[in-house]
DNA sequence: CTGAAAGCGCTTACAG
DNA sequence: CTGAAAGCGCTTACAG
């Protein structure tokens, strides 16, 4: 039982230099022998001796303070990054940005200091930018405060977000999904199997990931010369009519719960899908998030949609990172990249029906 | 587009003081203002000005050697904290800890960087604490590596485990769940429900925790005057035979693999669980691990078992560490919490079967 | 109310 | 080969 109550007390390389009889310099050679030769053996014998008697510890603080890098990577994130319930947003993009940061030898600081505003969390508190305690940050989130990515581009921090993002105060560097592409794609699909009236269901909201999915389906509709229906997700019974009354054979929509409400609909009105109406989801949904869904209970149903890579996403986000940190990548330039989204076939596209006019 | 190259420098409390007017310890003075008084409203209004301006953020490293403390709370596992399937050991501890340092202020520092050795993470990398950068430390993992957990007893760093440890260096603080009890009291169960041979299947290696379920098990067994039967997981079939052989009518197992291997073999010889056999786990199986499981295929069995809190633990061990941080605890003193865990009623157990002599 | 100074633990030129 | 010194960015007594 110890009786000792002084708080613990680092030993720091002054004492073991007074131990080994030399000066607080020396045992900083001897601890970063990069040269190697220039300690005397003895010396430099004296200090290891020294060093192990007392369980000196580098005081990395000081190090650093000294060296500069911390060698430490922020993440930040707008909501809790481990939720209650079993649904996980960001797992797969933290899973890559884990591994990564590993690979690359840097530690992870997760910002959950800055308490919540408004039930979401802040970059900036009382004007100072928490994430200057790491030497740059990965940012994610389904929601973007403006305000924020403006003024954090504005200060030139070191800085990559996971998604497409856009600021006026400049060019951000993002790692995001090309929905743009993959919405085009899925509708080409969706043409070759004959549908001539495809609509699009998205947000209402104006997001980045929003307005690229839109981007995709008006690029698809404008090659083909056909007219967009270009729907909001506000009223599912009110899109489910519009689609029947516009003799819609198939419907890009924008989320997985969307789909699920518009199949519920199509169900109810005795329209099979696929073989009435072909439903493709722009995304897939996170599997590890489907549990907490209100929705869960509707039975399993194989999408037709594209991948999101989510753990490349948070990997790729982590090395441009670390690009920039090193020089490698100019810091006035910003890399934005977007990877591509696989397709996947499900069962709720098939041949547009026969007997619809084209 | 921009064209500097020069790497993004940090910008001091000198240069804002300079752009203020001001000496730097003013600067300080502004930036912690817990007087609030000291400062002329004129001067005040320069500096945060002048912050505003060069968007300065505090360096964390200077202020933490200058005594004060970071507010980041380090979190070691042995593994990868967000593994690439849908299996997450760390998950709900993860978020107890998650919350509990967004409530005390905290940040989290994921220690991603020591790389692995042999496959595992280490604490110590060229004789130094990693975790040393962190005002102390959450520690937790299936796995222990036992000179490390020595050491840092013997350092006196402050940190906490989650999950019980043991260490010869002296008393390891930790927050545990009480397996003794939980294991005693379904024990207490059975034999309340008739069973009168209970034997118990457990790991061979011998962790804190396997060892609490044993001493759970020996205890009740002492009380009822029973000889105890304590099998080892190795070979499932020959468990399974010495359990006929023993006329054993109700197993407590350890894991929810081995009572699903035992379930199965009951099966394929004729036995109904729990009509002939009754099977009690030793703790549920985190719901968010259960899908990465080989196993997984096998229906779903609603297990009689008890409730591991882990999301408490990890709140709990927060709490612990912020109280030592704080001074609230005393260094020397070493905090031991075994958290209760609650029976869970599945229907894999039932009344001993009539047969059975007892 | 404000400035000048000391010092936290460390690394790294710079002299001897 | 070794010691003394400077300085990384900060906070906090200590004088004025």
């Amino acid at each position: 039982m110890q009786h000792v109550t002084q708080r613990r007390k680092r030993v720091t390389q002054a004492e073991v230099a007074r131990l080994a009889g030399v000066s607080q310099a020396m045992v900083s050679l001897v601890l970063n022998d990069s040269d190697g030769v220039r300690v005397a053996p003895e010396t430099r014998k004296r200090v290891e001796e020294a060093l192990r008697q007392t369980g000196y510890t580098v005081d990395i603080m000081g190090r650093r303070l000294r060296g500069k890098s911390n060698r430490i990577l922020g993440v930040f994130t707008y909501e809790a990054v481990f939720p209650s319930g079993t649904a996980d947003f960001y797992g797969p993009f933290l899973g890559g940005i884990e591994e990564e940061s590993e690979a690359q030898g840097f530690d992870l600081l997760l910002f959950t200091s800055p308490g919540r505003r408004q039930g979401r969390r802040k970059v900036y508190e009382k004007g100072s930018n928490r994430l200057g305690i790491a030497d740059g940050c990965i940012l994610l989130g389904r929601h973007t405060d403006r305000d924020e990515l403006d003024r954090l581009v504005d200060e030139r921090f070191p800085f990559v977000f996971i998604g497409r993002r856009e600021s006026s105060a400049g060019p951000v560097s993002y790692v995001g999904g090309d929905y743009a592409a993959a919405t085009a794609a899925l509708h080409e699909r969706l043409w070759s199997l004959g549908h001539r009236r495809v609509a699009l269901v998205g947000y209402r909201e104006e997001s980045e990931s929003t307005a690229d999915r839109r981007d995709g389906y008006l690029r698809a509709c404008r090659r083909h010369r056909k007219t967009p229906l270009a729907l909001t997700d506000v009223d599912p019974s009110a899109v489910f009519e519009r689609l029947r009354a516009d003799r819609v054979t198939a419907a890009l929509v924008e989320t997985t719960e969307m789909a699920v409400a518009l199949h519920a609909l199509a169900m109810n009105s005795g329209l099979r899908v696929p073989e009435d109406l072909s439903i493709g989801v722009l995304g897939d949904t996170d599997p590890t998030q489907t549990s907490s869904w209100p929705l869960r209970a509707t039975p399993e149903i194989d999408w037709t949609t594209f991948r999101i890579p989510r753990r490349e996403m948070g990997s790729r986000a982590v090395r441009i990172l670390v690009g920039m940190l090193r020089g490698d990548i100019e810091p006035g330039r910003r890399s934005q990249v977007l990877l591509p989204c696989e397709l996947v076939d499900g069962s709720t596209v098939a041949e547009a029906p026969r007997t619809t006019a084209r």
